[in-house]
RNA sequence: GGCCAGUUGGUGAAGUGGCUUAACACACUGCCCUUUCACGGCAGCAUUCAUGGGUCCGAAUCCCAUACUGGUCACCA
């Protein structure tokens, strides 16, 4: 029996050949230079932040070149697979705003000419793939079981030699091909292995956009490409899709550097024109021993970008962040132009990192709270709403019943050169605004400081009230008056009067219009007084004023 | 254990043989400004680039060794 007879026993259903498909998927026609690059996840659940850079990166890249970007789902290992995964990259990607030009775009909808773009989809083709090597006496049968596979290792282990299926270990590598068809027509279980050409002595040399050169021994693994369900491994799948779907660069983290050599092997034994490869470094999380590991979705909440989506972080400022830890330069270059986006920015793998960085919650944090001071009130309404939609209902209503009077809260000390940075996330903005609001101003803690006595803080508030306070004042006006209220009741109305003579005075102005803010939002730090008086109004300063007094 | 890579302050990093007594940003500390907070301003925060050796007039930058860290060695991706 000779390799061509072999193959059609195995793939007796498989009539196309490698050349049909090329022509099914031919070289797509673009300008030179245009990057074809994808995002290829498993459907295991949501995307990690680590995949959102390199989907990030992948995107931006054939943004730049006019190329493609295309949603692979990488789902050969039904094990894997989550109820809904695919959907939820589908949302994920969405709400990150990461647009794809190709690809699966729903759970039952795909566009482009280079489908399907779900690999389970795809079993003939990289069948037909397989039949040709095995046609060529590139890849045979194996009929080893999983025990036998463990057993070999151990063996290995013991004697410390080199691990894997591989020369004389590789046990059906010389079977007839008589055997080999005896054993399938006996029912064997088998899976399809690389009959690997390459030598453990000669190297290969790969130049990664990110990590240069690297050189490495040749592959000698007669690596595993079909399983015995019938579906391929990755490195078989890489192979046939990206070349096919002509992609010209492979984005992936750097866990893939090491299957290197087989990759270039399968390119070469196809004599497929390799892609250009960059390994990412992937995003490491310190613990509290210190000791640095990746950040892993199930202990790290802040690994999942869903985590971002209930925060209310922005997106934008998320993508700035990993902006900065993909390129070094980027930070300069944003800081440079503030009013420009991460559009206008021209990436470079060269300025990667190639270690993997610390995932740093403070600079995220800063780099929202910068982002959300520079929205409008008006903006920042509009996104404090569509977050409390799905995390916080009673705020919502609240925003829609006083939509002026809160876009106005939202506009305190915003309007400026350098405007307030009080908040990092949307879920952070109920806490700093709830005390406007008189559904939310009950059952309150007051926080007094310095002057603490009840009667005290209520010379100071009636005395305002009822002598000073006029809520048409300008702002001059309304400060100079509460100097007027503390100079009234013996405290010194310049804080540099009180710090010449602090035993002249009971206190200085600054106690006294604390009194004041306390009694009118329960807090010691808020913005300024003024602006919230300004929006609280007439009736609502009396009433709270007031209620000190009762209590 | 084999193979591959990485190692510059608490963090992200700039730096590719002299311009570096190591930029910038975050964090932190102190002071100032100030009716609180925030903003802002000023100052501090690596005499040293994992360690040891070498090349050189000169090294964080080049070479070698060691250490440590990470990745990988599946019918997972």
């Amino acid at each position: 029996m000779n390799n061509k007879e072999l193959a059609n026993l195995i793939f007796p259903d498989i009539t196309k050949t490698i050349e049909d498909y090329e022509k099914i998927y031919p070289a797509r026609n673009l300008n030179e230079g245009a990057v074809v690059s994808r995002f290829a996840p498993s459907p295991t659940g949501f995307v990690h932040m680590g995949s959102l850079l390199s989907a990030l990166i992948a995107s931006k890249v054939p943004k730049e070149t006019n190329g493609i970007f295309y949603l692979r789902i990488e789902d050969t290992d039904g094990k894997r697979s989550v109820e809904n995964g695919i959907q939820g990259i589908i949302d994920d990607l969405k709400n990150f705003e990461i647009n794809i030009d190709e690809g699966v775009v729903s759970e039952t909808k795909q566009i482009g000419n280079y489908g399907p773009y779900i690999q389970s989809e795809r079993k003939e083709i990289y069948q037909t793939f397989v039949k040709y090597l095995i046609a060529n006496d590139l890849a045979y049968p194996c009929f080893c079981t999983e025990e036998e596979t463990n057993e070999i290792r151990t063996i290995q282990e013991a004697a410390k030699e080199r691990i894997g299926y591989y020369g004389h270990w590789a046990k059906c590598r010389n079977l007839s091909n008589e055997e080999r068809s005896n054993r399938i027509k006996n029912g064997d279980k088998y899976i399809i292995r690389l009959k690997s050409p390459g030598n453990f002595n000669n190297k290969v040399v790969i130049e990664d956009l990110v990590r240069g050169r690297i050189e490495f021994p040749e592959n000698d693994l007669d690596i595993v490409l079909i399983k015995s369900d019938g579906l391929p491994l990755y490195h078989l799948a890489h192979l046939v899709d990206d070349h096919l779907m002509r992609t010209t660069h492979i984005l992936r983290g750097e866990e893939w550097v090491s299957s290197l050599p087989v990759h270039l092997q399968l390119f070469k034994i196809f004599n497929f024109k390799t892609p250009k490869y960059a390994h990412l470094g992937v995003i490491m999380k310190i613990d509290d021993d210190q000791t640095r590991r990746k950040l892993s979705k199930r202990k790290d909440p802040e690994a999942a970008v869903s985590y971002y989506h209930e925060k209310g972080i922005p997106v934008e400022a998320v993508k700035i962040y990993l902006m900065t830890i993909a390129n070094s330069n980027f930070e300069a270059w944003y800081n440079a132009n503030p009013n420009k986006t991460i559009d206008d920015f021209t990436f470079s793998f060269k300025k990667m990192s190639e270690s993997g960085s610390l995932f740093d919650v403070d600079k995220l944090m800063n780099i929202s709270k910068n982002y959300i001071s520079k929205l409008k009130a008006i903006e920042v309404y509009e996104r404090t709403i569509k977050w409390a939609k799905f995390y916080d209902q009673q705020l919502e209503q609240l925003l829609i019943k006083y939509q002026d009077y809160s876009i106005k809260i939202f506009n305190i000390e915003r309007e400026q050169k350098k405007p307030r940075k009080d908040f990092g996330a949307f879920c952070e903005i109920k806490s700093g605004i709830w005390y406007m609001y008189d559904e939310l101003f009950i059952n309150v803690d007051y926080q007094f400081q310095t002057i603490s006595d009840i009667n005290e803080i209520n010379k100071i508030n009636q005395l305002y009230l009822s002598k000073y306070y006029n809520e048409l004042d300008d702002k001059e006006t309304w400060f100079s008056k509460m100097r007027l209220v503390a100079f009234e009741l013996g405290y010194a109305k310049e804080m540099s009067d009180y710090k010449e003579n602090p035993d002249k005075y009971k206190g200085h102005i600054g106690d006294v219009s604390m009194v004041i803010r306390v009694s009118l939002t329960s807090l010691s730090a808020t913005p300024d007084l003024y602006e919230i008086m300004k929006l609280l109004g007439k009736e609502r300063i009396n009433q709270r004023l007031n209620i000190i007094k009762v209590k």
